[in-house]
DNA sequence: AATGTAGGTTCTGATTCGCAACTTATATTG
DNA sequence: CAATATAAGTTGCGAATCAGAACCTACATT
């Protein structure tokens, strides 16, 4: 019971990542951010948000590095967010959940489907690999002390 | 544009995933139970969640198929609530959120590391493959319509 | 029978959400 | 140049949600 309420205790990076993406909305704005939109409006058609909380979720996403705020320099009322490394490092999350949502989702399924643009193909599902790439199922895990890990 | 507007209207199956995981705490509560947790009290101090939410998000996750509600024989005080295939299916989707949040958040490293029950190494970082197992970087994908993928 | 325990529900205030209207700085148009 | 339009916010306000505490109920233990 000590090692199981350790591992809660531990900061497992979950309640750093969800601050800010554990918000309402803030996945949909990157979703759309991943799919090309980077204006104020956009987002605010694109998702029927309302203007007051895209502000607030823009700001703090900005805040966190997740996107990063730049006004245009030919037309100084427009302002870009664009995803930062950062927030790019956030896109298999994104697909996970994506694809988790899409395989027991009641809602309509969508006719686009990512590829790899080398052979046209669909992705494959998001998974656990081993340090080589060997696919790892749920039972085969475990959690071990840093220590006690296998030599790098 | 209208090409971008599909895609965002699209319901690509994320709206899904958030309806559930998108609230305060699922993930939390959903992590717990991948550690083992399975009762009411056990989520109560392991979380810090105030009862009223832990009884309302135990229920929804319920209701969504991702817990299991099952009163134990013993003792028919005591309610376990453990992960069916379709809570088990999210470990990859929570598995890279952590993985983002250690290697961008600024909480403690835990000292607790997942890995591989057969040779004690850890897992490789959750990532985007092609079809046959390579990885793809964010670059090299794009969107196509379900009927311009390459043959299966 | 009395007490304790697991799992909730109810009551209260503080936050947050969402809609609509207003503001400010820049562009465009007549 | 004046008038209007547009992008990106901010403000105000009612509705929903959150969090903490106390309360409740079914069961189990002494």
């Amino acid at each position: 019971m000590g090692k199981l309420r350790e591992m809660l205790d531990a900061d497992c990076g979950l309640p750093a990542a969800l601050e800010v993406m554990g918000e309402r909305w803030s996945f949909l704005i990157l979703r759309a951010a991943f799919n090309g939109l980077s204006h104020f409006e956009e987002f605010l058609s694109g998702l029927g948000i309302a203007r007051k909380i895209l502000s607030n979720r823009l700001a703090k996403l900005v805040e966190h590095g997740i996107l990063e705020r730049t006004p245009q320099a030919d037309d100084r009322r427009r302002v870009a967010y664009t995803l930062t490394p950062k927030g790019l490092d956030l896109l298999p999350a994104m697909l996970a959940l994506r694809q988790w949502g899409v395989k027991y989702g009641l809602g309509v399924q969508s006719d686009l489907v990512l590829v790899d643009c080398r052979d046209h193909r669909p992705i494959a599902p998001i998974g656990i690999h081993a340090h080589d790439g060997r696919p790892i199922a749920y039972a085969d895990l475990k959690w071990l002390y840093r220590t006690d890990v296998g030599e790098p």
